[in-house]
RNA sequence: GGGUGAUUAGCUCAGUUGGUAGAGCGCUUCCUUUACACGGAAGAUGUCGGGAGUUCGAGCCUCUCAUCACCCA
């Protein structure tokens, strides 16, 4: 059967694919053949995700190095999996949910809501790994992992350990100390109602508005307001009843707590302490905030003045941290101005208590003030923003400006028109934005769990430090240091619904809530526990908290605090309930059925568990042995982990790397990985960013279809240079599909010539030159192949082994071997023909990890193979052991005369078809024996019809120097001499530059005493040649003359 | 504002202890010679972003400027 004419990707991939997952070729410790492992834990695409362009880059990637390694025998696992990603997941279920016209998730409930998330993963949150499976990504997929395998409402075949690793996790760093859960200012997306890390936060430059407003001093005080330029000079001066205060966020005035300026601005210094009021709300009730000094206003931005808002702005939040300044939360989770709490004339009545010193207060009373005056509660922000500056504007406290402008007057002349209007500057600013659900986020003061990051930080960053974790490229690390070493606490929970439940149950803390023995006497009675209910307190009050595994545990970490408690209360049962208000109302009644039938057995304690799940992130650091069945100790985690290498993108180093990091050195006390290879973003060929509002986003899948995998994957693994820009460019995967073809043809080639193809040859023992000479090659590629995967350059793997294939092997081994297969040696035929088959087999291994259809494809051409390509033995063979120096100068010399004759023809427009006789002066006896051993393959391709030996060149011949001796075609009659004198002397112009430099450098004594021996060598043997050319041109040159 | 990196042929990029620049694609010319036109042969194209310094010698090291990109504020 001949073979087609080119390799049929899209039949063939599929059918190729088949038969290696048919065979279970991908399994951790197929084709094994020593005890090293090498393992490798795929960065989990999102459960939501489709393949892109980032993915299949990445997973190119870590496809070569496994199919590398698998090949050598080693004990190879390729990890797959997914993750949860909360949000995204969480998003696109409620989106199908609209879609479908179902009840909202909070109308459905959260256990049916989880149940159509499961419904959903289970039909479609496969998408990616049979995109993967396009690529040839030859991961183990019997052990396809998911970060939310065996949670508690998992449905049947997604049961795993994932939930109890992370649950796992939780507890043990919460009992040491790492965990904690804490009031601070988070990223608050309004929109999926959740806390988000800063790394989901896109900040994004937009145009903006700085609003100038004056808060007028309390008791109508006045100060000297002076304003100077840089040379000391007064430039303004005037009495002032006001400080100007500047803001993009004019909504937040209601929750000022302070205005604070820097210690060393003598414009304000002397009204510093003084109290100012906030210039909005009803009049009556105007707050009164101090002006403070803090090191973080800047003298030159704005008025220099600033107002402080700590619970909605962070860089406030620190300053109101420093000065003791009340945060004020007006908004709620929606990013509406609170609708809740008092009146606002008593919440502003105990806030200006606070100020004058009168009330204390801390961060629970601070928290339910709701300071947002009547006429804004329930307004969204940005409505409130609308309407808070049209409110000052009308008051008169807008700080005015003049504005000039030219308008057409009745009679239609034009006119200047000055007018005073409010000053606002229309500004480029920095604006928060949520990156999945791309809404400004609200910095807000929330209760949230926070891993101590500063206390697990130390090992990943020593881990870097003394070299047992390499990050390459190297400029990683300095990024990696930089974010280890300032890191912010991690802040864990997230309130959503899809991810795993924080293992925290709350109770009531009956101690705080004045659950005491009035009468010492170890009991309580009946009136002291109807004091305590009349009292209606215990929603309000504090709680306490413990984290466990399960209910079970957590109950008696309860009971133990409640046994402290008086008698019955140190009695009662522990039981679980649904919230905080049905906990306060379960246990109101239990009490007051108590007080009836005084039965303490009775008597119920009631907690709930925290409704909040974890990051995503959270789960994703367990990856490298959560994969591997932690917490069971499997025979696969005490094999595979720690694992070798982390493939990923640059753009998560902080998020994922450093966290797996932190998390494998917190749980198991190892580092999870010996090397980080970083990649860049994947762009579009003019470096742009693919997105698809830009249109540019190139679909791998629509590449795979038309070009095949193995030249995407050929294309990417050629763009991997370490640090490297990513462009991906279509003509280039053209081109290296067009690679596939050439090889595809050298076997075509083989076919064409009735080559025999048993299969899985021996190196054959050569004589003739031609195959020790290509063997040589062969051995080199095979080591500059393995130098270049070991060092992680890809690009380095790929180029070598384009330039051996095509290069070598086709443009000049294939050729050389017709006339012999040609020809009547059937010794030479019989040795030539192992060679080649030996030859392109070994093309097909070293190419495989790169592109494993096509090879495969052509591996299964042989009559018999003992396995599939894929467990095809990588080679050990080296350069040391296989290359003949003899056998390289010859064919070397070959391919140099050819070369040189071929251009000399061309460049003397000497017709291509035309055969031309050859002479020759002075050959040595190397150069003789280079000939007569060539001669046919010479005359072949140089298209030479005899040689002759001549003492003298005939004038009008063009010369060629080689090694040994000097070639001439004769050419008189035929050439265009004035070109030809024209050609000659240009590559003279270029050779009188190049032995000038040579020249110049050997006569610099400087450069003779202080350069290596080698390199003057060189550089000698360098001039000789040159010289040498030089002579020969010239004399060339001549006899040109002597015919014009 | 801080950090990191980039700037080399028309385009996309290599260039590994500093020794005088390479590849692919594209382009020009020629060739349908029985593996391959997704091919073959030949060819042209670079003050290596600007400037300064170290050195006998700098694309590579140092400083500086410019432009761009990304990350973090």
């Amino acid at each position: 059967m001949a073979m087609d004419k080119t390799f049929d990707a899209s039949a063939a991939e599929k059918r190729i694919y088949d038969a290696w997952e048919a065979s279970d070729a991908f399994k951790a410790g197929a084709n094994k053949s020593r005890d090293e492992t090498f393992t490798i834990m795929i960065p989990p695409p999102n459960v939501t995700g489709v393949l892109h362009v980032g993915h299949a880059f990445n997973n190119t990637l870590q496809d070569i190095l496994v199919r590398w390694k698998r090949m050598q025998g080693y004990d190879t696992l390729w990890q797959p999996g997914q993750d949860h990603a909360g949000i995204a997941t969480q998003l696109m279920v409620e989106k199908k949910l609209a879609a479908d016209g179902l009840p909202k998730r909070a109308e459905m409930g959260r256990d049916a809501f989880l149940e159509k998330v499961w419904e959903w993963k289970a039909e479609s949150g496969g998408t990616i790994i049979e995109q993967l499976k396009r690529l040839g990504a030859s991961c183990d997929w019997s052990r396809n992992a998911f970060t939310m395998s065996g949670a508690p409402n998992a449905p049947e075949g997604e049961e795993g350990n994932f939930h109890d690793a992370v649950i796992k996790v939780f507890v043990k760093m919460y009992e040491d100390g790492l965990i904690y859960r804490g009031k601070r200012l988070v990223n608050w997306d309004p929109h999926f109602e959740t806390a988000i890390s800063d790394l989901e936060v896109e900040n994004i430059e937009v145009d903006g508005h700085m609003w100038h407003f004056k808060y007028p001093l309390a008791n109508g005080a006045t100060y000297t307001y002076i304003e100077k330029d840089e040379d000391g000079v007064t430039i303004l001066e005037e009495e002032r009843d006001y400080i100007s205060i500047a803001t993009t966020r004019p909504e937040t005035m209601l929750g000022d707590g302070a205005v604070a300026v820097h210690p060393s601005d003598e414009r304000y210094a002397s009204i510093v302490g003084k109290l100012c009021e906030i210039p909005v709300g009803p009049k009556a009730q105007r707050r009164l905030i101090p002006i403070i000094t803090d090191e973080y206003p800047d003298k030159d931005f704005g008025s220099g003045a600033v107002k402080i808002t700590g619970a909605h702005d962070f860089n406030d939040y620190q300053v109101a941290k420093r000065g003791g300044i009340p945060m004020y939360a007006l908004m709620d989770t929606k990013g509406a101005m609170r609708a809740d709490g008092r009146p606002y004339a008593e919440e502003a009545a105990t806030a200006q208590a606070i100020v004058n010193g009168e009330e204390t207060f801390d961060e629970a009373k601070i928290a339910a003030m709701n300071l947002v005056p009547e006429e804004y509660r329930g307004l969204d922000r940005f409505d409130a923003r609308t309407r808070v500056i049209a409110d000052i504007t009308d008051e008169g406290l807008a700080v005015m400006h003049d504005v000039t402008r030219v308008e057409k007057n009745d009679d239609g002349e034009k006119v200047e028109v000055t007018e005073t209007v409010p000053y606002v500057e229309a500004k480029k600013i920095m604006q928060p934005f949520g990156d999945r659900s791309k809404v400004v986020i609200e910095p807000a003061l929330t209760d949230q769990w926070f891993v101590d990051t500063d206390k697990i930080v130390g090992p990943a960053l020593d881990a870097v430090k003394n070299g047992d974790v390499t990050i390459m490229p190297e400029s990683g690390e300095k990024v990696f240091y930089h974010w280890l070493e300032n890191i912010e606490p991690w802040c864990i929970s997230r309130q959503l619904w899809w991810g795993h439940q924080i293992p925290v149950w709350y109770g009531l803390d009956l101690a705080s809530h004045g659950f005491t023995d009035d009468e010492g006497d170890g009991a309580l009675d009946i009136v002291e526990m109807m004091g305590l209910l009349s009292r209606q307190t215990l929603l309000d009050g504090n709680e306490q908290h413990h984290a466990a595994s399960t209910f079970d545990d957590v109950k008696d970490q309860f009971s133990n605090v409640m046994a402290k408690l008086p008698i019955p209360l140190s009695n009662a049962r522990v039981v679980e309930v649904a919230d905080k208000a049905t906990a306060a109302h379960t246990l109101a009644e239990c009490l007051a059925q108590y007080a009836m039938d005084q039965d303490p057995t009775k008597l119920v304690y009631p907690v709930w568990r925290d409704a909040d799940v974890l990051d995503t992130w959270f789960s994703s650091g367990l990856w490298p042995f959560g994969t591997l069945g932690w917490p069971e100790q499997t025979p696969e985690l005490d094999k595979y982990f720690p694992g070798d290498v982390l493939i990923t993108g640059q753009d998560i180093l902080f998020f994922w790397v450093a966290r797996m990091m932190m998390m494998s050195q917190a749980v198991e006390g190892e580092n999870p990985f010996h090397t980080v290879y970083l990649h860049q973003l994947v762009r579009d060929e003019k470096g742009e960013k693919m997105s698809k509002t830009k249109g540019n986003v190139v679909d791998p899948l629509v590449v795979v279809d038309e070009f095949g995998a193995d030249a995407l994957r050929f294309t990417m693994a050629q763009m991997a240079a370490l640090g490297g820009v990513l462009k991906l460019s279509e003509d280039r995967i053209k081109g290296y599909r067009n690679f596939g073809t050439k090889l595809w043809n050298a076997f075509s080639f083989a076919e064409h010539y009735e080559i025999p193809n048993p299969g899985d040859t021996s190196m054959p023992v050569v004589s003739q030159t031609l195959n020790k000479w290509i063997i040589g090659e062969t051995a080199k590629v095979r080591e500059t192949v393995d130098h270049a995967l070991t060092d992680y350059r890809f690009n380095d793997a790929a180029n070598a082994l384009y330039a051996f294939t095509w290069g070598k092997v086709c443009d000049w081994y294939l050729e050389f071997s017709k006339p012999i297969l040609q020809g009547d040696d059937a010794a030479a035929k019989d040795e030539t023909q192992k060679t080649l088959r030996w030859v392109l087999d070994q093309c097909l291994i070293l190419l495989h990890p790169i592109k494993p259809f096509i090879t495969e494809e052509l591996w299964g051409l042989a009559d018999s193979r003992a396995k599939m390509l894929v467990h095809a033995d990588w080679p050990t063979y080296t350069a040391a052991g296989l290359v003949d120096a003899e056998a390289d100068r010859e064919m070397n010399w070959v391919i140099n005369l050819i070369e040189s004759v071929r251009s000399n023809r061309a460049q003397t427009h000497v017709p291509a078809g035309a055969k031309v006789p050859l002479l020759v002066q002075s050959l040595d006896a190397k150069g003789q024996s280079a000939w007569d051993n060539n001669h046919v393959l010479i005359q072949r391709l140089a298209r030479i019809e005899s040689l002759e030996n001549v003492t003298d060149f005939p004038k009008g011949c063009v010369t060629i120097p080689m090694d040994g001796g000097t070639f001439g075609i004769p050419l008189e009659g035929l050439i265009d001499v004035p070109e030809e004198i024209a050609r000659l002397e240009k590559s003279l112009g270029k050779l009188a530059k190049e032995l000038g430099g040579l020249r110049g450098r050997l006569k610099n004594p400087k450069f003779v005493e202080s350069a290596p021996e080698e390199v003057i060598a060189e550089t000698r043997e360098n001039l000789r040649l040159r010289e040498d050319e030089e002579a020969q041109i010239k004399a060339a040159i001549a006899r040109l003359q002597e015919l014009g």
